[in-house]
DNA sequence: ACTATATAATACGATATCGAATTAGATGAG
DNA sequence: CTCATCTAATTCGATATCGTATTATATAGT
């Protein structure tokens, strides 16, 4: 059945803290990740993809704009493929560089009001899909979801950052 | 910083039933994804990649193995990517096809000895790592996350079948 | 049994992802 | 000031992903 759960644990000892429980809220994770993907490019003009769109939506909340790395860096994906959905969202003049005052290697990289438009547009056309779909939720679950998955994520990261450091 | 909250909502109208805690929880899904992908392929194989490995991990907790088209469900990706990772562990011997005794279009998929070593392998080198990054948790997180992430993605499949039924 | 339709899997082509190497500009030590 | 080192971004090459079209087999209607 679509209703199984891939890779989940078949039993957990008592001291091991739980591996398999982690592994299995990884497996859930991306494929939720996976599903909203998919959903949402079900609505997104095709060429354009999640990862896109994600990069646009975060620019929409910041008028000032960022820097790739730090946008990298709040998607948590390497730069090169920054630089790549960037790229596709300057073609489509949806984003606009500007050089870096501040730093002649780096650029400052803003939404522009085509890019802004076209973003309420597939909010506004996807707000129907998704509130019909998670309508069938029990009521509170993404208010609860949202400061354990934010919990996790920022767990991970600081761990990442501190892997990093160690190979120094 | 590398704590932001990429895409998050700035406010939150009354009446709309918060589209925007629903893509803000898509996003912090959708990291943590990443993380944990990224994570994990640092303790595998060049050559190796996290959707390789969910597979492999499945299939190890069901000796029966299962039909491509199965698999493809149970990590909601398209049966062509199924396809793909499927050759891929299958030149590397961790899992092997048999013809399928129902159906000759189709066949069954299953992990070899060899796989299941591996995967055992791979399992005990991350234990360390990944107790390690979690010990920084708030107790309880995961367990409380696992059932909300469960029962979101049971929704999103259900909505993705319902929609595609909608299509014929 | 025969044809039409449906389904499992794959082949193919376009694009996305990402690690390693590169380029250009910044920064710090002397 | 100059050189060494560091860092932001990109280029390049390998591989992964996935939509469309195709192939092979199954199933249903007559």
């Amino acid at each position: 059945m679509t209703t199984e759960n891939p890779g989940a644990a078949p039993a957990k000892a008592s001291g091991d803290v739980d591996l398999l429980t982690a592994f299995a809220v990884f497996t859930e994770a991306s494929i939720v990740a996976q599903l909203t993907s998919t959903l949402l490019e079900s609505r997104l003009p095709k060429g354009m993809v999640t990862a896109q769109f994600g990069v646009l939506n975060h620019l929409s909340s910041r008028p000032a704009g960022g820097t790739p790395l730090q946008l990298a860096s709040a998607f948590q994906v390497p730069k090169t493929s920054m630089t790549h959905s960037l790229a596709a969202l300057e073609r489509k003049r949806l984003v606009e560089a500007l050089p870096n005052p501040d730093d002649g290697r780096s650029k400052i990289v803003r939404i522009t009001p085509a890019g802004a438009r076209f973003r309420g547009e597939v909010i506004e056309a996807l707000a129907p899909v998704v509130a019909h779909t998670l309508s069938a939720l029990d009521p509170g679950t993404l208010d609860r979801l949202l400061p354990l998955l934010r919990h996790l994520r920022i767990v991970l990261d600081a761990a990442r950052n501190c892997r990093a450091e160690r190979l120094e």
